[in-house]
DNA sequence: ACAGTAACGGCACTGAGTGCCTTAGGACAA
DNA sequence: TTGTCCTAAGGCACTCAGTGCCGTTACTGT
């Protein structure tokens, strides 16, 4: 019996090992001594073991974002709550790396990651008509979750591309810049 | 004899028939009466077939960015060639709605998109690069290149949804915004 | 002990993408 | 005309991700 978080370590530890591409779900699936279909039952693809239970981390994205009060600005407000989403213990730091450098590196999961990121859009349009005033689907809170997460992944492909780099700093330098333009 | 660019329209049109996941490579090859395996000598993947000529497409908005004068403010410039390069003529309105829509709606091609943005991404990262005298791998251009194409994503995204807008102006639109912040 | 239920996983299939190798056709020199 | 070379074409066989189907195992409550 093997659980889905032991599994994305396995999972996880092969890709380190061998590279995310010459990893088959074969080999994952032996490794953790199930069978190869089990594993399509523990995540709906490969691409998705990379991800861990991000459908989980966002309703914490989301509890933050509710939980901004009305008079702090509403940039202000997200920028605080995805520096707290993305702030990380020091033990946390060496696998986290680990894990967006398969996401913005490889190409397969790159490509993947657009899908994974409707969801954390969704939940910053969600906040974001909230404070404007308007529907979630409407034009501004939709470029504002688009524009948020730009700032975001560029700042994470910053940080991997540069070893001594803080994340947090980056995150709020990128979201400074969303905040006061170009 | 076929070439890429009739190739593309038998795949085009297969698409809009049959939709994207049902039709197989087999199915396009058949219709244009060639090799399984000499379609992936002119496109790299099924998904590319609905990119046409991407590259060459990004040529000219690199000239366009190259030709911005010195004395017009770096966005503003950005937003010129951002938006000549979108115009469309009337006759190509129902072509390329229906080519972003595969991309931007059918999950496989949104993945995938990720992939070609990159190059879109260079070239306006090189712009940014060369109006803030710095490298094109520096933090700033690189977060203007993610910030520009969200932009341009949320603004292709909304044009998508509402039969009746205009392209241009959304464009113009999200890419003010990035030049003003929020 | 027994029926019901959910997880497990084997099997066979589809479809994308790739490497290898053969063949057809056009260009060109002798 | 004939032989040579080169390139586009494509057949074949293979790998691998992902899926539907179905039998088996194991755990649950009665």
């Amino acid at each position: 019996m093997t659980s889905r978080g032991e599994l994305e370590v396995i999972a996880l530890d092969l890709f380190a090992d061998k590279g995310f591409d010459a990893t088959t779900v074969d080999d994952i699936a032996e490794a953790a001594g199930i069978g190869r279909r089990t594993f399509f039952r523990y995540f709906a693809s490969k691409n998705d073991a990379v991800w861990g239970d991000f459908d989980h981390a966002l309703d914490d994205l989301r509890r933050r974002l509710e939980a901004v009060p009305e008079d702090v600005p509403t940039i202000e407000g997200l920028r605080d709550a995805v520096l707290a989403f993305n702030r990380l213990g020091a033990d946390q730091e060496a696998q986290h790396r680990a894990r967006m450098s398969l996401i913005l590196r490889v190409p397969a999961l790159q490509a993947h990651s657009t899908l994974r990121y409707a969801g954390w859009r969704s939940v910053v349009a969600t906040y974001g008509a909230r404070r404007l005033g308007c529907d979630p689907s409407d034009f501004a809170p939709q470029l504002l979750a688009h524009s948020a997460l730009a700032c975001a992944v560029a700042a994470y492909d910053r940080w991997l591309e540069v070893p001594a780099s803080d994340l947090s700093s980056l995150l709020d330098e990128a979201l400074m810049r969303l905040q006061i333009g170009w």
